[in-house]
DNA sequence: TCTGGGGTCCTAGGACCC
DNA sequence: TCTGGGGTCCTAGGACCC
């Protein structure tokens, strides 16, 4: 049987960790990071039954000593990057999940720096004393118990669980903590009477695939006896990028989503060309006033990453939800998502195509125009930042409902 | 004063092809 | 009496994760 190697190593409560570290007077005090919504809360305010999404009204109910903090997104970003630098100490098998967590496998670096739990509990100790920072570490032979094992150590813990005693950790343990297994999920294996990963792994494979369907059931399933066969992946390749923007509760009309959708277009062209991405389909998301959602896509024959163009697709789209349903008059988020993504150079060929004009296709004029406009608008920005310029009104007509520091971050992940 | 923003993957039905 | 069967691509919706 193969030997405990993986590491998932996980920092606790991490924006609000960071903030404490800042601000040592908010040390042992419940905070929330956010402001509308509750983007991170302290353990003091986990408590109180606060928590990540959370909206912040709520929050101030459960706990009305609750301190709200401004985010300092770019110490978040250089203190996660700091703390996975420690990990890049240990093994190049590092796979970054997001800022605050990665998976890291040890067993090709073990004679070097010893024994997995070992090389654990050093960089445990080395994100706290040279960054100040509480973090988790579950050890086990699998992603999936490793995983387990560090928010089961939470907070500020380490957890190893020997191969001889895997399933014997595993089955007492909720299903909730299984990957995977959100709240509709929980819910139904519930009806079920399934609250164990044990009582799980005890379904007959038909009757769970019959419950939550053929893919989950099969696949948690082998979790629950803890057949997990992921390897660590070092490098992830984005499937798709897109933006949104929460509007509060606007009129479903042409002068409200026209410039969102301007806006959202250009975050998104312009990430893609700066990786040198284009994507053959765009997706638009309308959400109404009372949270129900559409989304519509279009695929094109070719790959597009030209700023109008993915807008003017967009726009032509969500027209086409307005059309749809003409009774809704509000409409509280718009989005957009590129996806069929391929580096550019598979598309080279495209530009040397002749043909009628058509803005879709990037060897015509317009495509060739709009490829300097974005091209000269790209240079601007980076010698002069992104605000610089825009398209038009999108300027001045920009959402700000989030910090951009916060978005800028969440970009970063991709 | 309802509920952010960035993603991944799965399902189910229809079109279309051989 | 009916009308194969497999594969791919696309669209729309939903669950889940950080």
């Amino acid at each position: 049987m193969d030997a405990a190697t993986i590491l998932h190593a996980d920092l606790d409560a991490f924006y609000a960790s960071v903030e404490q570290l800042l601000d040592p007077s908010l040390f042992g005090k419940p905070i929330a990071v956010g402001g509308g919504v509750v983007l991170a809360a302290s353990y003091e305010a986990k408590a109180f039954g606060v928590y990540g999404g959370m909206p912040g009204r709520r929050a101030r109910e459960l706990c009305p000593h609750l301190i709200f903090v401004g985010g300092h997104f770019r110490e978040y970003q250089r203190l996660g990057d700091a703390a996975m630098a420690i990990l890049d100490d240990y093994t190049p098998l590092v796979e970054r999940i997001s800022i605050d967590e990665a998976f890291a496998d040890v067993a090709g670096t073990a004679h070097l720096f010893g024994p997995p739990e070992v090389i654990a509990a050093t960089i445990r100790r080395r994100v706290r004393e040279e960054l100040g920072l509480p973090i988790s570490v579950g050890v086990a032979r699998t992603k999936h118990l490793a995983k387990i094992g560090s928010q089961v150590a939470k907070p500020d813990g380490m957890v190893v669980i020997d191969p001889a005693n895997e399933l014997a950790f595993l089955h007492d343990l909720p299903v909730e903590l299984m990957w995977g297994v959100g709240p509709v999920t929980k819910a139904k294996l519930a009806e079920s009477g399934i609250i164990t990963i044990g009582q799980l792994a005890q379904t007959p494979g038909r009757s769970l695939e019959r419950l939550i369907g053929h893919a989950a059931g099969e696949k948690l399933f082998a979790l629950a006896w803890n057949r997990d066969p992921r390897a660590i992946v070092t490098d992830h390749r984005a499937r798709s990028a897109g933006a949104q923007s929460a509007l509060g509760r606007k009129p479903f009309r042409e002068q409200v989503f026209r410039p969102t959708l301007r806006l959202l277009a250009d975050r998104i062209a312009s990430r893609l060309r700066d990786k040198s991405w284009s994507g053959r389909t765009i997706t638009v998301r309308v959400r109404f006033a009372d949270m129900r959602a559409v989304t519509r896509a279009m695929t094109l024959g070719a790959p597009v990453s030209a700023t109008t163009t993915i807008a003017e697709i967009a726009e032509e789209l969500v027209r086409g939800v307005r059309d749809e349903h003409p009774h809704e008059r509000d409409i509280s988020l718009l989005a957009i998502s590129v996806s069929h993504l391929v580096p550019d150079q598979a598309m080279q060929f495209e530009f040397s195509l002749g043909g009628p004009d058509d803005a879709r296709r990037p060897g015509t004029r317009t495509g060739a125009a709009r490829r300097q406009a974005d091209g000269a608008m790209d240079k601007v920005r980076t010698r002069f930042g992104w605000d610089a310029i825009g398209y038009g009104s999108v300027v001045l007509e920009a959402p700000k409902s989030v910090p951009d520091a916060f978005r800028e971050l969440a970009e970063k992940q991709l």
